[in-house]
DNA sequence: TATTAGCACTCTATTTAATTGAGTGCTAAT
DNA sequence: ATTAGCACTCAATTAAATAGAGTGCTAATA
């Protein structure tokens, strides 16, 4: 059961109305508002049709209709589809105003985005070159304790202090530094936790009791090189949406803005176009509420992060998706030309 | 006028009472409540005197009084005079969970203390060796662009693009490759915005249009060189207070928390001991209405950062002022054990 | 003389009731 | 197939009434 046009014009009235205004709309108002060309009553009908069909809800009985997610969907798929065919106006050139790495260049251009969306934006940063350990070095501290050090390709150092609840003898960290780096150094991530899981703790032999802490610690240290690093930005503008000034929502969603390794996920890449997820849509529990919408940005046509505006449900798609086309344009432009013949 | 000992006791209560309700308190409330002794009438008369010295306030006639700034810090006062005494009790060790690189250790603790305390924490995290120039490095772009490559001490890599309004010739580029490395890498920041300042504009001669652009740049990096680090976590917490119920406050609130460089100011170490800024007594506009409690972290006794605790001016001070404590010790310590024989 | 009891008064917050108004579904007329 | 009309619903607003905690002042008291 396709919509029909007339369907169609309403849904579009009720959505486009409801995202100004955050109040609920009845057959009336559109009837006057938009010149449909119908009368209230037939209007009615419809939209009572449309609530069947999934498209609007009703707060409560005798109150106007609002968008379902459902309904928000069809509109912004809509929008994208019409997005496709015409490039959106580039904006005036910025780059002149940023001068910066690569992590500054990212933050600054999402407060940008901040600012002109007037909503919460967030960005990912992964590493450029995700870093490969090169060397790892045991320094003995005490008979039970020992920094494990780990270098990688890019001159990144990280410590880690271990502590074992027995005492290890002087050669045997002599002998885990040689089997280490033999093993580890250089290699790529597969092998290295394929060894660790699989030969480490015979190769031990009565020393196998350090082996889980090193085999933690390891991992852990591999983890952190491919860890992305999360950016947010204009947080306070979600107060400025009435539905927030139910205090419990909007402590929800500061909680999620400090759960970094939950935006993270988020941010993940899913879509190379602009990828929009509407309340239910979304994987996680904490974002049913909110719509996200996200889109990469690329060095030289190849993926290297993650930009998102958040908001309620009822955000204006047809402005913030030209917005975030926009910046992400730009930014992947600036980035390309720094980034271009890389030393 | 010092204060005498039943006014003390009536000021203490006052304080005690309204950092738990949030609520003005009244004359016949304490009488009731706290056992001092005395009539509601006498303490009415003690309020009124308490209000003419200006450590209570009224919202309004006919309302409770409510602590002044100066009561709190008359409060705070007593119990830092309390706390030099008697060392804080040290809590359970947390180090063992523990392990990670610098940044992520100052994060946890962050994280951690918010989480104990309920409330937004703040840390400011600087670099540990405040990096030099090592060497710099010119690429021609095109005829009007360069890009600017700075390389650390540390191995950190900035690099900067520069567009200039006219043409530069290739030889210039190479002049000015040798210029820079010689007046620049290994000298101390001083030096280096001296001869900038100074020397530079003359040196170009006929090229003076690109020392703008180029002092400009270079004076960046070395600010970022120094730059620090802020984070901040639990940033919900302060919605659990009701006076935060106001949602013009609110976003007040998370405006500042968005202003990375208010907050790194804010963070500047003031005092080696714990330091406590009570609402008005708070250098910025932006935190009038807030109290920080805040102290340094450190690496064998030389400060490394500082961390805070942010609320309203009704923040539970002694429970705050003893956790931050007991946390910022364990962070040093945990930090002095791991960058102690540095490598 | 310092304290306390008592009283009239003030002002906010809460409760309750009344009213408004936008919206709906259904039916009958066009 | 549309539309006008009508009775009904329900949240939101407004208005009035009430309660309650507090104050300052005065006179009585120890």
């Amino acid at each position: 059961m396709p919509l029909d046009d007339r369907k169609k014009k309403i849904l579009y009235a009720v959505i486009t109305d409801y995202i100004m205004t955050a109040e609920p709309i009845g057959s009336r108002t559109i009837a006057r508002k938009y010149n449909i060309g119908l009368s209230s009553a037939t209007i009615r009908n419809e939209m009572a049709d449309l609530e069947d069909m999934g498209y609007l809800e009703q707060p409560h009985t005798s109150a106007g209709r609002i968008p379902s997610d459902k309904g928000y969907r069809f509109y912004v798929d809509s929008i994208l589809q019409n997005y496709l065919n015409n490039d959106p106006p580039i904006s005036h050139n910025i780059r002149e105003e940023i001068i910066a790495e690569f992590d500054e260049i990212v933050k600054r251009y999402a407060r940008i985005l901040a600012t002109i969306t007037r909503h919460t934006t967030v960005a990912k940063m992964p590493k450029l070159n995700p870093d490969k350990i090169k060397r790892i070095q045991i320094i003995p501290v005490a008979s039970n304790k020992m920094i494990l050090l780990v270098v990688t390709d890019t001159g990144i150092v990280k410590n880690y202090l271990l502590n074992f609840c027995q005492s290890v003898e002087r050669d045997i960290f002599e002998f885990l530094n040689n089997l280490l780096n033999d093993k580890i150094a250089g290699k790529s991530e597969k092998d290295i936790s394929e060894f660790l899981e699989r030969d480490l703790r015979q190769m031990l032999g009565e020393v196998a009791f350090i082996a889980d802490e090193l085999i933690k610690t390891i991992l852990l240290s591999l983890k952190q090189l491919q860890e992305t690093d999360i950016y947010a930005d204009g947080t306070s503008h979600i107060l400025d949406f009435p539905e927030y000034k139910d205090l419990a929502k909007a402590k929800h969603f500061f909680n999620l803005l400090d759960n970094k390794s939950l935006l993270n996920e988020v941010l993940e890449p899913e879509r190379d176009f602009i990828d929009v997820r509407i309340g239910s849509e979304n994987k996680f529990e904490e974002m049913r509420e909110l719509s996200i919408i996200k889109t990469t940005y690329k060095i030289n046509n190849s993926v290297v992060g993650t930009i998102g505006i958040i908001g309620p449900t009822r955000m204006d798609y047809r402005r913030l998706i030209n917005e975030i086309n926009m910046m992400t344009k730009e930014l992947s432009n600036l980035l390309s030309s720094i980034y271009n013949d890389e030393i």
